[in-house]
DNA sequence: CAACCTGCCTAACATTTGTTAGGTTCGCAA
DNA sequence: TTGCGAACCTAACAAATGTTAGGCAGGTTG
């Protein structure tokens, strides 16, 4: 259950630094995270920083990373979760519903890895790039799919529908309110355009 | 036509600030910008700045405030060239098409303005908050009237379409492409999801 | 010529930044 | 008791930040 890489809690320090500084990184940005803002709020000294970090650049690299490895872990975990006969709309109703949950329940993480990654240093950006690469892989699998169950229209572009639903859903992190209610009325939203897209017109 | 708070163009160094805030803004966000950068990228150097401009906050302002405007005259105008005998569908793809357009040639301007707003000290969201206000309401008035048109189902909720669309069109800013092509399949899709919303599952 | 304004510059200010070197304290092991 | 490593601290470093005070060249106006 636990990671591999701490086999024992022997401190919870490490993990209090990155909520810090996915709470900083999610509401002030790459530049205004500081790491003696960042010490003050975990409850250490600046300095000390270095003996579980190597750099700023290192704990926001982990950050950015575990932002995008929520969600995707999310998706993967509902759509595995479905029984096998589970039509294609249910498919993509859960896939975008875990997305919006994920969203909401690690919203500093996620955060920051939606508003940040564009404004960090180049090394950040290559180091934090695989995760995302994958990420967009998995949607378009998903669009792929949903495509070849009939559930959207082929005749639309993969990759402009994957833009919509990721622009869709991730703006939504900008909102104050984040509550339940609000994500479901998204979903369905989202997800009667996405699957009456072209039906009438076409 | 001119601004009224500018007579004549005694000088453009006022523009060059702002192009090289805007810039800067865009790519690397609130805190990176500074002023020395700035006055580098205009051709003066970092006290001159201010003869221009009261300090680093108000120009923000300014550009924040222009990236919004942009948009908003780019829709009201695509709108007001319309004939009057225009039907409800075609009104809703002309905003599209006008907010997508207004996005990508005033790219540094409008990519600032939809980044950095959240990063931004509360005093510059404060000021720039009217702006935003006026374009928010601006939108939903579009959705309003098209759900009166019949061209969206008056059962979804506008506030929720609003986001929907803002985050669909705002996303655009992230890709590199930006190009006439894209920005047509973006809108072209969007639109026949929104007007195809609902009519066969509901 | 003298006075003045525009537009820019230089030089400094206090503060904050990431980072490092060199401690100190504490618990555990031999 | 001695040794040792984990976890943290203090104090400083050079560099960069927004901002300000004062000055200088050049054109316009009296």
């Amino acid at each position: 259950m636990a990671d591999a890489s701490a086999p024992s809690p022997k401190s919870d320090m490490r993990r209090r630094i990155l909520d810090a500084a996915a709470l900083s990184l999610a509401e002030h940005g790459y530049e205004a995270t500081t790491l003696r803002g960042l010490a003050a709020e975990a409850g250490l000294k600046a300095g000390s920083i270095y003996y579980h970090f190597a750099s700023k650049d290192a704990i926001i690299i982990d950050v950015l990373n575990e932002g995008v490895t929520y969600v995707s872990r999310a998706i993967e975990e509902a759509l595995a979760a479905l029984p096998d006969e589970t039509d294609g709309e249910s498919r993509l109703a859960a896939a975008l519903d875990a997305h919006l949950e994920a969203l909401s329940a690690h919203r500093a993480y996620t955060r920051a890895a939606i508003r940040c990654y564009s404004m960090v240093p180049d090394t950040v950006r290559a180091a934090t790039a695989p995760t995302r690469r994958a990420f967009d892989a998995q949607w378009l699998s998903i669009l792929s799919r949903a495509q070849a169950d009939g559930v959207i229209m082929a005749e639309h572009d993969r990759a402009v529908l994957h833009r919509i639903i990721l622009g869709a859903l991730n703006w939504s992190i900008e909102q104050r309110d984040a509550g339940m209610e609000a994500r479901r009325a998204l979903a369905g939203t989202l997800l009667a355009m996405l699957c009456n897209a072209g039906r009438v017109s076409g």
